[in-house]
DNA sequence: GACCGCTATATGCATACTCATATACTGACG
DNA sequence: CGTCAGTATATGAGTATGCATATAGCGGTC
């Protein structure tokens, strides 16, 4: 799955640290990756022959090794793009806690949603900082606004989630009080 | 993580068989795992002392070996429900192919959220189905309903961003055709 | 000149996860 | 009686991921 990203990041010559600066700044909201991951990836994508690479000196650190896309890489990309939309396996780590949270008596959800609510909100703060950046005209930025656009809905529709369900957990604490 | 949700499904004792298929059946739309994976996972529980299992005789089938939550189990459980809720490193496929499909040509756009839409629409519509079977009034249902209504409440939200976005794409794919 | 932060690559280790495969019992259906 | 679907557990192999760590150049600041 990194293979496309890293790929589709290739388009132009890249060093990995500079991919990985690519992706905090741009695809950060979609996909999380390591730079241990990134630099083994492109080890192996080189291996495939879906790039090369050319160590080159830099005017600020130390020597970069740069990677280029190839003929075949560009191919496995094209590839990807044209699979069907891959849903992933959900994977809600706090839904997973709420699910259970009737074991810890019930009392902590209140608590346990604000919470999550509060980190929501940061999230999503922080998408609609960049929102305002992208320049929709050209493809790549129109679709990297698409990206962004959802990112800002789903966070939105959780948002109301956290309020409806604390307005939904309030009476049920205020009864088993009494 | 999967730890805290087998924990929490042995409420009473299960064997691992059983527990993937409460799984499949109440929690598959907040967390994905493999049966291999249980069966694995409920091993390295045991060795560290948070259940207990037993073989014992099936009415319709092998021997099943049935796993029983201790004291500490238990703990452990709570311990994960008093942590803060665990936002997952965001990972979807579909946003890192349509985040790149301006590589091939941005003619693929509209056919790929169409497909998207289709796909989702039906995931939602699975859950929907589930959703006037639970019962609201015990703590456990009330938390499994709070968890199923966020999926159903992200899944109308994804449908929304899927018709904005092809009335965006129409436009420009119109225009790419002069 | 010492130190810090950024640039830059790479590896080691442990865990998580996926997919395939082996084994075997039971009940239903034709 | 054969076969199939469902019940049931387990392991092997390969991949992905996360976290830590080692190394080292460069530029600025105190």
């Amino acid at each position: 799955m990194l293979d496309g990203i890293l790929l589709g990041l290739l388009r132009e010559p890249r060093s990995g640290y500079d991919v990985a600066s690519e992706f905090r700044r741009g695809a950060r909201h979609l996909w999380a990756a390591d730079l241990s991951q990134i630099y083994r990836t492109l080890g192996r994508l080189e291996k495939e022959g879906h790039v090369t690479s050319r160590v080159e000196p830099s005017s600020r650190g130390p020597e970069r090794r740069v990677y280029r896309r190839t003929a075949s890489g560009k191919e496995a990309l094209l590839a990807w793009l044209a699979e069907a939309p891959a849903l992933p396996p959900e994977r809600f780590a706090y839904l997973a806690q709420l699910f259970f949270m009737g074991e810890a008596g019930g009392g902590r959800t209140l608590a346990f949603l604000k919470d999550l609510r509060r980190r929501l909100a940061e999230r999503l703060r922080t998408l609609e900082e960049i929102e305002p950046s992208i320049d929709t005209e050209d493809d790549h930025g129109f679709h990297t606004h698409l990206t962004l656009r959802l990112g800002i809905l789903a966070h939105r529709a959780r948002l109301q989630w956290c309020d409806e369900s604390m307005r939904r957990v309030r009476p049920r604490a205020a009864r088993r009080r009494r």
